[in-house]
DNA sequence: GAGTGTGAAAACATTCACAGCT
DNA sequence: AGCTGTGAATGTTTTCACACTC
C-alpha cells in the first residue's frame, strides 16, 4: 500500500507494542507471522496486518515478515532512527526513577537534562546527570535541541513548567503529574496518570468474568 | 437512561479524566457544564454528556451538574468506594517512586506490602513500608484481600511475578515492566510502557501541526 | 437563555474472508 | 500449504443537532 494518507491514531498506539514485541522474540529467528505477533501483543492478526499495511508492503505472502525490515520500518515510522533528545523536569522519586530508566536509551531516546527548583538538590548526580536548575531549561534545549519535556513535577507547578518547556521551544510534553494540563496550539501532549491507571483497573475488578462491552 | 448496559470501554477509560477534573476545580463552586468538563478535559462536551448519561441522569437541564453528586457517582461507578489495596513487587527506582507516590492514597487506594528478591533490600523502609521478601507474598495477600498487584520489576522476571500474583488470588494487574505478559484467563492486565509513551509523542513530533488522522 | 439527554448521522476501528503470492 | 494484503461487513465511538427541562 501507498503511504499518503496518515496512519491512523489506534494503528499508531500500537506500533511500539510490534516493536516491544520483536525485542521479545527471544530465539535468533529471522522472520515472523502476523499470527505470532497478534499472539504476544494480544490483538487480532488481521489487525496486525492492516496496521503494518500502512507502513508499506512489508510482508512476503505465504512466509511472513522479515523481522529486522520490521524493526526498521517500525522505528522509522516512529520518528527513532536519529535518538531523539529529552530532559525531566523535577526530579523527586519519580523524577530520579525516569532518570535511571534503562528503557529510554534502549529505545533510542537520551535524556540530556535533569531539572529541579529545590537548590537543595542541585549539582547532585542523577543517572549519570547533573541537577541543573530550572533557569538552565532554554540553554539545554537550544543545545540539545531537545525534542520532548517530561514533566515528573507536583501537580501545582506543571502547568507552569509546561508553559517555560513550550517557550524553550519544546513541542512535545509526557505529563506525569496528576493533573490536566492547558491546551496548547501545535503542542502535543500525553499524560500518564498513574492513579487513574489504577482505577480504571478498579472499574473492571470482579467485572472481568462478566461479559463486558468488548 | 437506566443502566443495565454496560459502560463502553472508551468511556470506562475517560471517568478518571473527569474525576481528576472535579478535583482540579480552584473555586468552591457547586455546580459544573459539560462544556466545563469538556474544556477541561479536553474533549467534546456532547462526549463528556454521554459518556456521564451511563451513570445516570445525574445532570439537571439548564443548569449542569452537581459536582458532590457527580464525583460521589463516579467513584462508585469506578469502584472506589471502599479503599482497594494494591501490594508493589519490585522495590527499585520506580517501585520506589510510587511506594512513595501520594496519589494513590489521596485517590483511595492503600499500598499494603512492598516485595523485592533482594535481600539487601529487606527490612528497609518506603513510604512506611518495611520491604519483604517474595515468600510473603501471599500471606499479605490473604491478609489485606489485595485487589491489585503492581508490577515494578525487571522485565525479565515480570512474567513469573505474574503468575505468583495470579496464584495468590490478586486479579487485576498494573505492569510497569516493559514486557508484554502473557495472557490469563478472568485476569485484568494493564501495561504502562514508558518508553512506549515516549515512542508515541516521537510520532506525532513535527507532524503535529500537519493534518493527522484526528 | 442555558444546558442536559439522546436519537440519528458520521467517523473511525476491527474483523472476516478470500484472492493472490511464495 | 501458508501467510500477506485488503475489499467489504460489522462493530464501536464520536459528533451533531435538537427536543426538553429548569
Amino acid at each position: 500500500m501507498k503511504n499518503n494518507t496518515s496512519i491512523p491514531k489506534a494503528t499508531v498506539q500500537r506500533l511500539p507494542l510490534y516493536l516491544q514485541c520483536l525485542d521479545q522474540l527471544d530465539d535468533n529467528s529471522v522472520g515472523i507471522s502476523s499470527k505470532k505477533i497478534a499472539e504476544i501483543a494480544k490483538v487480532n492478526d488481521a489487525q496486525v496486518r492492516r496496521d503494518l499495511s500502512y507502513l508499506g508492503t512489508l510482508g512476503t505472502r505465504g512466509v511472513g515478515y522479515d523481522i529486522s525490515t520490521l524493526r526498521k520500518q517500525l522505528e522509522l515510522e516512529l520518528g527513532l532512527v536519529d535518538g531523539l533528545s529529552a530532559i525531566i523536569i523535577g526530579v523527586g522519586n519519580l523524577g530520579s526513577a525516569l532518570a535511571e530508566y534503562g528503557g529510554f536509551k534502549e529505545k533510542g531516546f537520551k535524556i540530556v537534562g535533569l531539572f529541579d527548583s529545590d537548590p537543595g538538590k542541585l549539582n547532585k548526580q542523577v543517572g549519570g546527570l547533573e541537577i541543573k536548575p530550572l533557569t538552565e531549561i532554554n540553554d539545554t534545549c537550544k543545545k540539545y535541541k531537545v525534542a520532548i519535556g517530561i514533566i515528573a513535577t507536583p501537580e501545582n507547578v506543571a502547568e507552569e513548567i509546561a508553559e517555560k518547556l513550550i517557550s524553550s521551544g519544546i513541542k512535545s510534553i509526557l505529563n506525569f503529574a496528576p493533573t490536566m494540563l492547558k491546551n496548547k496550539p501545535g503542542i502535543q501532549i500525553r499524560s500518564v496518570d498513574l492513579s487513574q491507571e489504577l482505577q480504571i483497573l478498579s472499574y473492571y475488578l470482579d467485572r472481568a468474568p462478566l461479559k463486558v462491552s468488548k
